[in-house]
RNA sequence: GAGCCGUUAGCUCAGCCGGUUAGAGCAUCUGCCUUUUAAGCAGAGGGUCCCGCGUUCGAUCCGCGGACGGCUCACCA
């Protein structure tokens, strides 16, 4: 059992405390960090060393060690990296060397004293003065291996992170993303709203929430499946750029690319069509690229990826009509006999009755789920997809030309979705009748259809510029720039079934 | 929700065709050791083989059911 090991440990922590010693103490103040020690010397030769007359004081966690009779080393891992540290009977005395012996891998340990270079050249910190910080009463996983069981990986995210370096740069580059997304909207003059997680009606997307209840009040709440109305009604509220970078919840399976709950950042640009949000998002990925990767080629999976603009455009009735041989207009013009034998030709999921569920809407599922069935894998190279039917974007503009298409992409990666956009309908009469379809299709059995919004259509009547607006999920984008398979390699704390008791 | 695969010591893993007391490395404990770095040498302890039921003289191993996880699919971003 780990009793055996976290046993021992308990009876070193109360020795030390019938001595009278506090091993939990909080009154060491570290002046350095191993980094700066190594940023300060790594050049530097024995000689050099031998006439450095600085001292330097440390602190971290004991993540190695090799004892011997009346010496010892050991690395000290801290925030910034890990760095050897040499304890010597006679140099920090008999009684804290005795005490220095019954400490443990993963103690935490405060050093103090002078640096040089040992026989086989490593830059090591010679104690003059060695002081516990915090007993561990569990031990650290192997120190060779690390934690590689990924049920343990996820679930005790923090014995991750203490072993792998790789893992706690993942994570580094993920808070690096989301400061760089944040500076990227505020240099460009958009205002950063913090809108209701807890909403009346869930709405900006297609996906079934959470219930929550609020007592007070006596009402139901849904955690927000997305900010998108609210962002809209401060486009009303006269804020011409607003972005909003936090977590939305959809309440759908989990998988590789899917957590329920997960970080997306909204943005709105009055003034802006959808084709100017495809400029500012290869702007941001080759900005994120460069200044995180350091290239705008990189691996993900087995993609090798070039995110180097303008990037692939694809329209979805001109890819379908010209894979499946059809006529572009008849396409165009949604003909539902033309797409219901390519459906049956394609076979699989498109063999189901859309009439009964969608009525006059089916022609555009059924054309969503045509193209995403015979393009969705051809999407590995940066994609702008656009030419999005009507019924399938209730928020969307419509097309100038084309009415039964609306102005919208979605862009793809590596057969990912990474971002939606459109030039977002302004018209608070076609919003109406838009919500009023969803409500069809909803009382048809689709329950992820758009609810009504009557306080949102009011603040469209209200009058809202023209504008146009995205939604990039961060999740993917972080795999995408640390080469991660899966989301739960993003996520500090991806979600599971709770433990057994 | 479906299919496939997995679960053995604290960690990383072996374990043959169903057969005595389930093994190794690291970690832990004891002893020696003042330039090691997966330190070394000598010794020791540590197991609900995920859980339950069944088959069998006998089950870590075979069968059925369940739990948890991974992957793929479905839903979705």
């Amino acid at each position: 059992m780990e009793g055996d090991e976290t046993e021992g440990r308990r009876q070193k922590l109360q020795a030390m405390r019938d001595a009278g010693v506090n091993p939990y103490p909080n009154d060491f103040r570290p002046e350095h960090t191993t980094r700066e020690v190594k940023t300060d010397l790594g050049e530097a030769d024995a000689a050099a060393l031998e006439a450095f007359e600085g001292v330097f004081c440390l602190a971290g966690r004991i993540v190695s060690r090799r004892d011997f009779g009346k010496a010892s080393f050991l690395h000290l891992q801290d925030r910034s990296g890990r760095l050897q540290v040499y304890v010597k009977r006679n140099i920090v005395g008999d009684e804290a060397f005795a005490a220095f012996k019954q400490w443990d891998l993963g103690d935490f340990l405060g050093v103090r004293g002078r640096p040089f270079l040992t026989k086989t050249g490593e830059l090591t910190i010679e104690a003059s003065e060695v002081h516990l910080l915090g007993k561990a009463l569990r031990p650290l996983p192997e120190k060779w291996h690390g934690l590689t069981d990924v049920e343990a990986r996820y679930r005790q995210r923090y014995l991750d992170t203490v072993t792998s370096e790789e893992v706690r740069e993942t994570f580094r580059k993920r808070s690096r993303i989301i400061q760089a997304i944040r500076e990227f909207f505020i240099s460009r003059d958009y205002f950063e709203a913090e809108t209701p997680m807890m909403q009346a009606v869930a709405g900006g997307a297609a996906a079934r929430p959470f219930v929550t209840h609020h007592n007070a009040l006596d009402i139901d709440l849904y955690l927000r499946i997305a900010p998108e109305l609210y962002l809209k009604r401060l486009l009303v509220g006269g804020f011409d750029r607003v972005f909003e970078l936090s977590r939305v919840f959809r309440n759908e399976g989990v998988s590789t690319r899917h957590n329920p709950e997960f970080t997306l950042v909204e943005f709105y640009q009055a003034y802006a069509t959808y084709r100017d949000m495809m400029d500012l998002t290869e702007e941001l990925f080759v900005e994120l690229a460069d200044s995180i990767v350091g290239s705008r080629t990189m691996s993900w999976a087995e993609h090798a990826l070039d995110l180097t603009p303008p990037w692939r455009r694809v329209s979805i009735p001109e890819h379908v009509a010209e894979k499946m041989g059809l006529d572009i207009d008849a396409v165009r013009g949604l003909d539902y006999e033309l797409l219901r034998k390519a459906g049956d030709e394609v076979g699989g999921p498109l063999r189901q009755d859309y009439r009964a569920k969608y009525g006059e809407a089916a022609a555009g599922y059924l054309l969503m789920d045509l193209f995403e069935t015979i393009a969705e894998e051809e999407l590995i190279q940066p994609t702008f997809v656009e030419e999005y039917p009507v019924a399938v974007s209730p928020l969307a503009r419509r097309n100038q030309e084309s009415p039964n298409f609306v102005d919208r992409f979605e862009l793809f990666i590596g057969a990912k979705e990474m971002a939606n956009a459109f030039s977002e309908l302004n018209d608070p009469v076609d919003q109406r009748q838009r919500l009023e379809a969803q409500l069809q299709h909803r009382a048809a059995g689709d329950d992820e259809a758009h609810a009504m919004d009557e306080d949102f259509l009011r603040a469209l009547e209200h009058g809202m510029p023209p504008a146009a607006g995205e939604g990039i999920g961060i999740d993917r984008l972080v795999m995408m720039l640390t080469d991660s398979a899966s989301i739960r390699d993003v996520i500090l704390f991806p979600h599971m079934r709770p433990d057994k008791p």
